[in-house]
DNA sequence: ATAGTTTATTTGACGCGGCAACTACTTCCG
DNA sequence: CGGAAGTAGTTGCCGCGTCAAATAAACTAT
């Protein structure tokens, strides 16, 4: 059970600690917005980027990576968004194969009166608990971690 | 949009950071175990946490606790766990309404042969992008967003 | 004992995300 | 031009997790 290059015993406890965080934290924060707004992290997220966007309207791959999603999940999160009247899509104009994703007016609306709730939550569950000084730890070690991981795929045994 | 207690530009700038984590980084975990063991993260843990128990066994909610899942779902993980042959259950001897899972050999083996590839993932994904430092860094902060949150229904508007 | 409450676990219904396949448009290149 | 290759986005299928309800056993107090 430890045959590659196995964990030193700081780094067992810092990944157990992150493991909790990893499963506890969006669970907490999903449910929160849930239930007083009936919207995932992930929309949320998708109308918070729409919202600071000029124009309000993104391409779908480009929101798609913004919002950290894969195209598939975030076509359903449109979807969605847009079966609630928070979001449009339209063909966009240069390139027909392209779909601009546009806030409602609705959307926005929806976004101003969950946004207080949410914050208060992510507020409660982490910058209550961390100094200022862990704050630009946490910047410094989540900016470490979300560079160009995502690839996923590591060529082990191929 | 900026009513109740807002964010900071640090604390923003860091919720983006951290956001971006608990989207990428539970994803490209699994996908590695998935694929190459056929296993999800959560699996993994369960057999992870009984193969440090003396007999290899525990009680069901006691796992739950453990792994940070809710009862049901580390119910779901049991049951299938157990129709790969990785688990046993039975009835607790002192109280016939707890159930005592307890991990296989099989299942130890599989833990054993998945075990390389994950903490290679793992290394690869956090480790090797941190300084020690920022291993005590991320330890501290990732504590302290572990504790006593999960309860994650907050008082809010009741 | 007995009814009521609490604790341990499972399950049915349901929605969501991943993967892979598919459509449709665009671009490249001979 | 015309077909091959690439890009943008959607969708069917399937497995997983949540919520709430159900089951069952164990206390608790009368």
């Amino acid at each position: 059970m430890d045959e590659p290059q196995w964990l030193n015993a700081d780094e067992l406890e810092a990944w157990k600690a992150l493991a909790g965080v990893l499963f506890l934290l969006p669970t907490a924060l999903d449910s929160q917005l849930q239930r007083d707004s009936d919207l995932a992290m992930a929309d949320y997220m998708v109308l918070v980027i729409l919202s600071e966007r000029d124009g309000r309207s993104m391409r779908m791959t480009e929101l798609a990576t913004s919002a950290n999603t894969s195209q598939s999940r975030l076509s359903r999160i449109v979807a969605r968004l847009e079966a609630a009247g928070y979001v449009t899509r339209q063909m966009a104009p240069d390139d027909r194969r392209a779909v601009l994703a546009t806030l409602t007016e609705a959307g926005m609306a929806k976004l101003v009166a969950a946004a207080p709730g949410h914050v208060a939550q992510v507020r409660k569950l982490v910058f209550d608990r961390l100094s200022p000084a862990q704050v630009a730890s946490l910047n410094e070690v989540a900016r470490a971690l979300s560079n160009p991981d995502d690839s996923a795929t590591c060529e082990i045994s191929t």
